[in-house]
DNA sequence: GCTATGACCTCCCGTTACGGCCGGTTCAAG
DNA sequence: CTTGAACCGGCCGTAACGGGAGGTCATAGC
């Protein structure tokens, strides 16, 4: 009915919502942020729409459709009357974001499955201990950024999971046998925890890349344990007050060597 | 700093915030709509933090970037205490929410590109064909379900660029000869025309897929084609008082069958 | 003891793109 | 002329805070 009448026909804000799949709301919102407004307006104040102001609508709904906001669709919609320039550069930066949201949300997917995965394998039936995993999550976003993060869960893949595993319980070891040196007192100069604790140091940087990028990485995670060793602490099998201990005793014999 | 503390430690707003990468804004924010608040006060009515509360905020944050809302981390997190059924149906259900906006984002970047293709392409150097384009995608996206849109760009894609290519142009063709007949006044029931007629609505179910899905797709096409045949003309070659002519001609033709 | 400075407090407005409701006018068909 | 549908402007609400105003509190240095 509408393409059929001429384009003098002047259209009510219902008939134009009806014809183009939008609401009287939304048509009342272009029009108070001036985005669109009806070319006349009846006595009594009614809005009134051309065939113009429709073809308009078209425009930003389509703009719309492609996730522009309405802000930047007015600009562009002023700017490109004579000149695509500023269309295609504001197309060409939504084309960019959506990119990086894709990445973003991909990301989140991946984590999300890590952590179902985890819920379903039988390893994971305590409330407890999922609530902690999402701790240790949180502090190591704080701490990492997000690249650091990305080259910490590649060295991991490299290792591949048995490699990760005999890297946790070869750890498990240092950390019951210094602890035991420890509680038995033994000095932080002895050679022998010298030695475990070089192993210690050894064996954290196999979790690290090599160069620069490494370092950094490196030092975040240093600084971390150092701020946070308590909190992490509460994932690991020994209580709060040895691993506290275990870490003095640890950073004794560093300034010891 | 902190992790060296003991649990009775209490802190300010501040110290929390910039432990944990928040801001004292969001601590109070979330305050405010009760769903963490400091489990102390000072005298004079500062927050002050204990290490539980840092806990739950930690694990906040945590569902946070997974891009869960705040009123389910809420509820997730008074649910969770004994059971992880909540929680696990929260976290699928999050990450089919984040599948389905993966795709949405690939439509979206898919129909950019292609966009921007076509303005490099030299074929569209002009701004109002641009804006009828735009135009004309809205007046699709808001006749044809999602579905039906797929189908025809399957459809097309079938036929690949150089089969669209020679249905245009028979098209194209058509729509010549159908104009001469119209204008030079030749009879609807002449069967020269019906013939022609017929050939036109041949090349425009090559369009469509068989079966019931096509056909539903076709009826949208029909109906689009009746309400919106003028604003669509706008892309032709042919000026609308000739299409309008033209489709009129058609209209009789069939009937006259 | 005084003061300067930072940290903290509570309100409140603004953001996006509308949805929805209210009380009052206007239109159009019968 | 009536009456029900359409339309009007105005206002509140949304999610998750950011930012600012205007006032109070704490503490380090003098």
């Amino acid at each position: 009915m509408i393409g059929n009448d001429d384009d003098r026909r002047l259209w009510s804000i219902g008939e134009v919502a009806r014809a183009t799949g939008t609401t009287v709301r939304t048509l009342r919102h272009y029009d108070e942020i001036g985005l669109l407004g009806a070319s006349a307006r009846t006595a009594s104040g009614h809005r009134r729409y051309t065939a113009r102001d429709v073809r308009r609508l078209y425009r930003v709904r389509a703009l719309r459709a492609l996730g522009l906001p309405l802000d930047e669709i007015q600009r562009v919609l002023a700017d490109t009357a004579e000149d695509l320039g500023s269309m295609r550069e504001l197309l060409t930066a939504q084309l960019s974001a959506l990119e990086a949201q894709a990445g973003r949300i991909q990301q989140l997917t991946a984590q999300l499955r890590g952590l179902l995965g985890r819920m379903d394998g039988a390893s994971m039936p305590d409330p407890e201990q999922f609530m902690t995993t999402l701790e240790t999550m949180s502090v190591f976003e704080t701490h990492f950024t997000t690249e650091q993060q990305e080259q910490l869960a590649a060295r991991r893949a490299e290792m591949g999971p048995e490699g990760v595993e005999a890297a946790k319980s070869g750890w498990a070891g240092l950390v019951e046998a210094l602890l035991a040196h420890a509680e038995a007192g033994t000095p932080a100069d002895d050679p022998e925890v010298g030695d475990l604790v070089a192993r210690w140091d050894a064996l954290g940087s196999r979790f690290h890349a090599a160069g620069e990028d490494g370092e950094a990485t490196k030092a975040a995670a240093r600084r971390l344990w150092d701020e946070r060793g308590e909190e992490l602490a509460r994932n690991l099998p020994w209580s709060p007050d040895r691993m506290r201990a275990l870490l003095r005793y640890v950073a004794e014999v560093r300034e010891a060597r």
